[in-house]
DNA sequence: TGGATTTTCTCACTCGTTTGAGATTGACAC
DNA sequence: GTGTCAATCTCAAACGAGTGAGAAAATCCA
């Protein structure tokens, strides 16, 4: 580890003030009138001798850090990857720095927000759905900029997510088109998702399909095991009578479950029963059959989200939009 | 933005000097000989105006930054998730912190590296495999402790990763078990994949297990693409002759290409011909059929990565193996 | 009561950078 | 010879925390 360039070793072998270097260096050269030739000196100094400046000094002076805390609230959250890079690259683009925050299952400790102050964050990214959250009080009333990277019911700071009312429309349409008259729906407790549901029960009927309560199932277990016990639990019970020609799930992994549960129970899709998920997850083209869906729109989200907190933004008086919606693409494979 | 608390505010408050402050609050009250009072009335203070200390200042004084970069490779990576989530419970578990840094498309600019060189590091993980990392040189020859999760063939700093060979071993057992004697191999160009395409040339006779170089398809797609492609090419080509029995895939992603292949092609899985992959993604589980594969050993990488670069093993001395393979765990399901 | 100890706390500097205020120099005019 | 004005550069004090060395006050012993 050897110790690395400062200011004082560009002086030294110049002979000059750090004061100098560090005005020249820092492009206040002109506001002081400094000599030509003593500004290439060090400038040429600066490069020879490989001298980066030094973040915690600056910090320590006041300079905007111009890093952003992610705060990840689920870590199985098959997005985490897509978001996180497209963050990464926005905060590299923009010259920001990015440290990392967690919460184990959803629950908030103090000291899981120690690296976001010991950093001095000058703003702050949530990935994740959720509500009430105490712990960010703190930063609210510190003035520190927050985005929420998902829905957060009883918010006050920004949030962006998809458009879940406009996706299960986009959805239903599509299924209408196709002749499909009778829906179920399948979710778990992940909040978008009870979200996805209402808007099926308030839309179903505009769209003129025949929804019934026994057909939308929210199990308490979450993604593909709901799925699969959720469609299981619709086969069953309308095993006799009429039955859904639809299965409208909140999401990919759910829908993958019941893509499961169907096959096991010989049901043929989308010839029998059409299934459509929501997310868009990797593997989604590569299932049998190929699954209809709804893309998140991950970029835009991280894009949205990273305007609101980056510095640039928050030093220029971006008035942030509390809350916004941004469509969903549909995107028709073979599952219905 | 309240300006946040120093000790300089705890020390005015009671009317003490800053150094008193901050050697109660560094815990060396003992070795000074404070008064119990005074040590009583520091801490208290210090609670009730809620003190963090700045890490910028302390950092610029020279102690450990406890900050660890992490450099991902691929934001693509299905593991991506789950090997964060898993640093990050091990940093918050042992108060580091971490900052994220990452390249596009597997390549790295110099500007990448900023969030790493400003705050300081004292260690970094790399997530993913690579090689010839030219950008590390620079870390490395500061002595810095780099650890990489994820394979490099031609690597001078530590890597942990799953034992491909060993991986490939249980499944070739478990395949023989079953009696299968003729197997092909499905890959696409990720470094490891070609090394687990590798252990299977050199392991299917061993188990005597037959194989064939046109039943090994390395293609130049990645994931579900290659395995998809892959698979349908050796279904056409082995039509009339004997054809494999099993097709060993060198990832989850490849493998669940290749059950669409098959599905498509009216090949009946594991009836007709058997299919395992590696990794163990988190949808194998709902997969029709269910997908035998072999669990990469995530939380055992990062805990084994992290503990080579955590700042407390780096001052302990530890020194670090250069090359760990963890096994993995063999999971059968349906599909073999 | 004076000096030696002990107990308890403070001074002053440092880390690397920034910045308001002032210093030094030379040139030019009178 | 002296004052003025630029041009050019330096002093010194921060930011928040840590630290070697020493100081002030209280206690003890004779």
């Amino acid at each position: 580890m050897s110790p690395s360039i400062t200011q004082k070793d560009i002086a030294q072998r110049l002979g000059v003030s750090v004061t100098l270097v560090s005005r020249v260096l820092g492009g206040k050269a002109a506001q002081i009138g400094a000599a030509r030739a003593t500004v290439e000196s060090i400038r040429q100094a600066a490069a020879e001798l490989g001298y980066v400046p030094n973040a915690n000094a600056r910090i320590l002076k006041g300079a905007p850090t111009r890093t952003l805390g992610v705060v990840v609230y689920d870590f199985e959250d098959p997005f985490l990857g897509a978001i996180i890079g497209a963050l990464q690259r926005l905060a590299h683009a923009h010259e920001h720095s990015l440290v990392l925050a967690g919460f184990e299952q959803r629950r908030v400790q103090a000291q899981s927000l120690m690296p976001l102050t010991k950093h001095g964050i000058s703003g702050l990214i949530i990935v994740g759905a959720g509500s009430r959250d105490a712990w960010l009080d703190g930063f609210l009333s510190r003035g520190l900029p927050v985005a929420r990277i998902g829905e957060s019911p009883d918010a006050t700071h920004a949030r962006v997510a998809v458009d879940g009312e406009g996706g299960v429309r986009l959805l239903l349409n599509h299924l209408r088109r196709r002749g499909i008259r009778r829906a179920g729906f399948l979710s778990d407790p992940h909040p978008a998702h009870l979200d996805r549901l209402r808007s099926f029960e308030r839309l179903a009927a505009e769209f003129g399909i025949e929804t019934r309560p026994s057909w939308q199932v929210t199990r308490a277990e979450s993604g593909t095991e709901a799925g699969q016990l959720g469609a299981r639990q619709i086969v069953r019970e309308s095993g006799t009578r009429a039955h859904p020609e639809a299965l409208v799930a909140a999401s990919d992994a759910i829908a993958i479950g019941a893509l499961r549960a169907l096959s096991d129970a010989g049901i043929s899709v989308p010839a029998k029963m059409a299934v459509t998920g929501f997310d868009d997850l990797p593997f989604g083209d590569a299932l049998s059959p190929a699954l209809t869906t709804v893309r998140q729109p991950v970029q835009e989200m991280a894009r949205t989200a990273f305007a609101w907190v980056s510095t640039d933004a928050a030093a220029a008086g971006t008035s942030s939009a509390p809350r916004v919606l941004l469509p969903g693409e549909l995107v028709i494979r073979e599952s219905a």
